[in-house]
DNA sequence: ATCATATATGTAATCGGTTACACAACAAGA
DNA sequence: TCTTGTTGTGTAACCGATTACATATATGAT
């Protein structure tokens, strides 16, 4: 049943069962009358895909993470999801595994589906065909925001955390409790947050006067099983770390896989802080310090700020870029005792 | 730029184009190269939309799920996404939050969508209006999936696991652990797998010998608030039990945030088997036993199967409804010592 | 040489909505 | 009474693809 069979069905024009279904225009109160009750009796649900080919208007976003499982990404999507049911908007979904090609993948279907607008992870913040192929939906009037990781160039909106503040906060926690042995599980070369994250280390490093150990800086993928090598190869150093700083939750929980298998204790034979929080943790009070945000709230803020764009149908002249707060939380592993 | 234009600057016709594209028909090599060579000049993207509305086929599939920041359905979900997208489907993601209403809108989008097909863990097996959606949304050749959670009645196709069955097990592991004062913490009435699952505590308890006491069964919400009370309401009854069986991932953590604010131990002081497990607590090898099952292969399963009926384009006689393996993992915390 | 078939391309209808425009009826103000 | 504005409805173009059908040429078999 289309459109223009009820129109038949009821004696009307399709023009006017599209003004009562859209509430526009003008209607006899009668007519309209009418019209519901056929649609009521017919069940009539008109093709979202005529409509949007008409009105060049989706009503959908699409949004690219990296991996759901990642439960800081979980609820990133979940606050994205909460606003865009809020307002009516569909989401295109897709992870990326961080996989270039499911990326690319992705940005073609944003185009062939003309979605409304995207929010994206990006897999990493150097792919020069990513960035373009962004600038050209940006410039085609799809707006971006991204999320957690930035863009070389800093030319998209997004909502961020301050990666390198916090990273020195936390590392400096560590410092104030005695470390001077401080390690660092980084993330992948290609990740911003991961790299900001270093240079929050470095930072913390410096102020203090400790000089950067080139062995305590090992290279993780902001996985677990890496993280568990790291660990690994960081405690078997002759001269091991006395504190570890890990770059992601998953890489804090590779540490801790790796401390439970050999029985260390965080907290006793070695001190850790952590990038973000793991609820799981938190319920059962297992004392991991770290430094965490609220993922749903930044999500919800991903969204929102997509919605402003979907409205003015402008972009600003300079990007809209946020930081949302985070907040240095101390269980017990920083220090030893 | 549509195919209309772009064909005009070659000098071809808009099907020649639109042969180019999809590999169909006739065209000559030279044709050929001419306009793969304008459409990757003018960055020609043609339009799904006008596509699907032409060929009634959108290559899209909807997913609603109740809770994605429950780690049980974020990786059912990564499992969905992963054969969705190696199949070139598109995800069309919804949250339901166990609202009803959103539900309907869910249902709502996929008929104006003209989706291909869903996956759907519905909100209550109970709820007659989204029963008859679906069987009307089945009816009219858009094939149904359902994960985890059954509908009244039994008449569709989905993924699940044999709750009772493994419920009876899980709880059994707690008699033969020499529990008899063993209590439940329920899912919601509305539920199947809560139902089934208590039906399977029920019988472990009957197999046994043990008379059912009502005290024991509480009901619980599948949150984890709801099922803090529940443990508080359970230890403080004049004989609290010995052994509590929790039915799913999230009620466990609830009963998990009781003890540990009480410093009750598991396995000592408390006996308790949760439904579904929890990752984070199995890096950290915390003693929490459980009936696990694979959740992404679930969700795997769950697109396999629709993928299968999308091909078929007929609606098998008798349902499938497969029921994805499930293990007892006594990790220590089914007994006390 | 003739006919059948394979190759190559264009024309135009179609999918199912929206909406600009035309037209009519009617009310109110001059 | 005439003009103007408001209300109500229909006609048909349009969105941007696909594809049935028509047509034309090249190829090969007889």
């Amino acid at each position: 049943m289309n459109i223009k069979e009820l129109a038949k069905t009821i004696g009307v024009s399709s023009a006017t069962v599209s003004r009562v279904m859209n509430n526009s225009g003008y209607v006899r109160d009668e007519t309209r009358k009418k019209v519901l009750q056929a649609v009521e009796e017919y069940q009539f649900v008109p093709s979202a895909i005529a409509r949007s080919l008409s009105t060049r208007d989706t009503l959908s976003v699409g949004v690219l993470i990296p991996d759901i499982e990642n439960e800081y990404f979980s609820s990133v999507i979940s606050g994205i999801s909460e606003i865009a049911e809020q307002n009516g908007y569909n989401i295109h979904f897709m992870g990326s595994n961080e996989n270039k090609q499911i990326e690319q993948d992705f940005l073609n279907m944003v185009e062939s589906q003309r979605l409304n607008g995207i929010i994206i992870t990006p897999v990493s913040e150097m792919d020069e065909r990513t960035k373009n192929k962004l600038l050209h939906i940006q410039k085609s009037g799809i707006p971006v925001v991204l999320v957690d990781r930035d863009i070389k160039g800093e030319v998209f909106e997004g909502v961020f955390v301050d990666n390198l503040a916090g990273s020195c906060e936390g590392v400096n926690a560590l410092i104030k409790a005695g470390h001077e042995r401080i390690a660092i599980i980084t993330g992948p070369e290609t990740s911003r947050p991961g790299r900001d994250r270093f240079k929050g280390y470095k930072k913390a490093l410096s102020e203090a006067g400790i000089e950067l150990n080139p062995e305590y800086v090992v290279s993780g993928d902001f996985k677990i099983e890496k993280a568990y090598e790291c660990t690994e190869q960081l405690l078997n150093l002759k001269e091991p770390p006395t504190a570890i700083f890990s770059s992601n939750n998953l890489t804090s929980l590779g540490c801790l896989k790796y401390f439970t298998e050999h029985k260390i204790k965080i907290g006793k034979q070695i001190s850790m802080i952590g990038f973000d929080d793991i609820e799981t943790l938190k319920i059962i009070d297992y004392k991991l310090s770290v430094i965490a945000r609220d993922a749903k709230q930044q999500g919800r803020a991903a969204m929102n700020l997509l919605l402003e764009r979907l409205k003015d149908k402008t972009v600003p002249e300079s990007p809209v870029r946020q930081n949302v707060p985070y907040q240095i939380v101390l269980r017990g592993s920083e220090k030893l005792k």
